[in-house]
DNA sequence: GAGCTAAATTGACCTCGGTCAATTGCCGAA
DNA sequence: TTCGGCAATTGACCGAGGTCAATTTAGCTC
């Protein structure tokens, strides 16, 4: 635990006080870890595995909010707010969570600086992810928001390079917020682009050009 | 600035401290604050008035993320961050701004855990409005979400009410996320559903109607 | 390897909301 | 009062993305 980026700032003697009544629970790929509206009842961190927020409507309308990988932690707000959850989570693969029960957390958060101060900027930090989140949606096409997706699993910034899909086709469409045909479509769009497709394997043979094209007409960043 | 909602859980005392660098500005109708991509150099708090929040690309594609009227601060994530802002901010109605040096700020949330605690349980609303709104744009109509708009308008949350709306149509228009020739439209739709426009007032006929019809087919929430 | 199921792709079609243009209504200044 | 200008509405049209259905492909088990 003392490995994840989001608690290394932390001593270890505090870290191990944080955590002396949390418990970690395996879920198997596409368990339901708990339902959009339910009470908060722990914070969590995602220790191994991938972990998707999905908002729904009982129509079947079906959003993915956020896909989590091993050390981040989720549903911060819900559990500080103590409202019901305004998401469901799934494990997209086998996964090992950590869960910090609420009450004692939100007491250590209140009673520790250091600890708030943490969660404080961790929660500012995504809170501007979300903000990206939602100008992105409303002002960017379906191929500009796949083209930031790729370009989100390299670091590179220059030449070319081969992206590995860490999803199912059909969870990236969820995330950018299409429907899986409109996804393969706007894979079409972006070969125009020098990006290629081939199975889960994705290469991009320019990626200056990529970045520029989904942020084509930008102001600033 | 006692009487704000988001302080006054601090004491006099603290607050005092707090605001002993604090300036404050006032702004005319349409004046900018400050511009998507400058550094943020202070938190700001609305005293009077309202503020826009509108993400922007140059080829005129914009978007006005939140409104925020007097009491609520702004900005807080960028500050804490020390990143440019993913906004531009422009006064919707005469303003008085109380700005917030942003390195004093800083120094303050780090060294004083109330105020660190009342951040972050602050910016946990805020996150979860956020959250909702990437949802609502995700999965509801243009007159969902204008339906959502002006039940917030009313505290009511039975009978039939009158509201007037405390902006022009074509902010209203980018608050819902739509052209302002839409929200007519959208108005339109409303009208089968016992919402009736004339000018700035707004006449509901059923609450609860409505709130059906914007949560419909919702699980929970 | 055969055969089953789920994922992914492709095509045809539709709908919502955007775009462009014309018209109407409203308000302030001369 | 009349004019000018902006906000708002209305209509005609367009296009991105959704929907539905038909294939194709991939990943399985047996």
């Amino acid at each position: 635990m003392g490995r994840l980026p989001l608690f290394c700032d932390l001593s270890p003697q505090i870290l191990a006080e944080i955590t002396s009544e949390a418990s970690v629970v395996k879920y198997a790929r596409n368990d339901i870890i708990f339902r959009q509206g339910d009470p908060p009842t722990a914070l969590r961190v995602v220790l191994d595995g991938q972990v998707g927020l999905t908002g729904t409507v009982s129509d079947g309308g079906e959003t993915m909010v956020e896909i989590l990988k091993a050390g981040e932690m989720f549903i911060a707000a819900a559990v500080l707010t103590e409202k019901p959850f305004l998401m469901s989570a799934v494990a997209l693969q086998p996964s090992r969570i950590l869960s910090l029960p609420g009450e004692r957390f939100r007491r250590d958060v209140r009673e520790r600086s250091d600890l708030s101060y943490l969660m404080l900027t961790s929660l500012s930090r995504h809170f501007r992810t979300l903000v990206r989140e939602v100008k992105d949606l409303k002002l960017k096409s379906a191929a500009q928001r796949l083209a930031l997706y790729l370009i989100g699993l390299t670091a590179k910034r220059e030449g070319s390079t081969i992206v590995r899909l860490p999803h199912s086709k059909s969870v990236i469409a969820a995330r950018v917020g299409v429907r899986p045909e409109t996804l393969s479509r706007a894979f079409g769009h972006l070969k125009e682009r020098g990006v290629i497709v081939e199975g889960n394997a994705v290469s991009i043979a320019d990626i200056p050009a990529l970045r520029a094209y989904c942020h084509e007409g930008e102001e600033i960043i």
